[in-house]
DNA sequence: CTAACTATGTCGTTTAACGACATATCAGTA
DNA sequence: TACTGATATGTCGTTAAACGACATAGTTAG
């Protein structure tokens, strides 16, 4: 319990549904704010996963007080370069960065390794009969 | 409407929740009355899904509804043959047996592509950093 | 006899997702 | 200037599947 990093991901996290799982995924590359976890779901979802606000800040909600994700330090932009963009009037407006947790990423891991032993279990199950 | 064999499977359906997704594998290869899914999937599941009855009946009752399973008109035990052996002291007593539809079939099979799909969006998302 | 297993079912609670609504800034254009 | 559409964050009430607890009863084995 004292240091998250290291904790084993609990069943009752797992399975994620789809949109949280989305949501993670969307996280996985790089840190993000809501708006933008909104776009990114729908494309990597191939427009199947269209998150209402209500899901989404329902789920980050949740998703910080499991320390699946955090709360971004530092809010301004970031280049390749690993420089902040400060000086120039590049931010918008208030906009809260979410990146995944070293926890997070296992839970992630944890629900993808469970979905390939399912499609080897369906595949193994549905391909018995069907010779 | 009419004819359900033919339907596309409306997008309310998917994704079915695990243990929905487990009742429906397990009865993939054959009719199974309640208790029998209950322990496939058991053992489908490698241990991971436990059903409370709560869950299954109604689940069950749900999925009768939406056409996806629909109740074995004939009760009685069905040995490989074919022959029924009524008059022996084999059936226990009230067996309910349910079986896939064509439409639950097509359902399963949607919902076994859908998860192959974000499998593969996923390695693709993570591997691409990875390296 | 009694405990474990087979077998079906109900009911109240929890929880993630969902849809509707609300608010505000910014960019482009009619 | 006013309006529209995109960006951006958020709340709230409702729905639906799963969950846990409870209830009932016949069968099997020690």
């Amino acid at each position: 319990m004292i240091n998250q990093e290291f904790e084993e991901v609990p069943p009752e996290l797992t399975p994620l549904r789809e949109p949280t799982f989305f949501i993670l995924l969307a996280l996985s590359k790089k840190r993000k704010h809501g708006y933008a976890i909104l776009k990114n779901v729908e494309t990597l979802s191939e427009g199947r996963v269209i998150l209402s606000t209500g899901t989404l800040y329902g789920a980050l909600a949740r998703l910080l007080e499991q320390r699946v994700i955090r709360k971004s330090a530092d809010d301004s932009e970031e280049d390749s370069s690993g420089s902040k963009s400060r000086s120039s009037i590049t931010v918008v407006r208030e906009r809260k960065y979410y990146e995944l947790t070293q926890f997070g990423r296992r839970v992630l891991e944890v629900d993808i390794n469970r979905m390939g032993t399912i499609l080897a279990t369906a595949s193994r199950e549905l391909g018995k009969e069907g010779i």
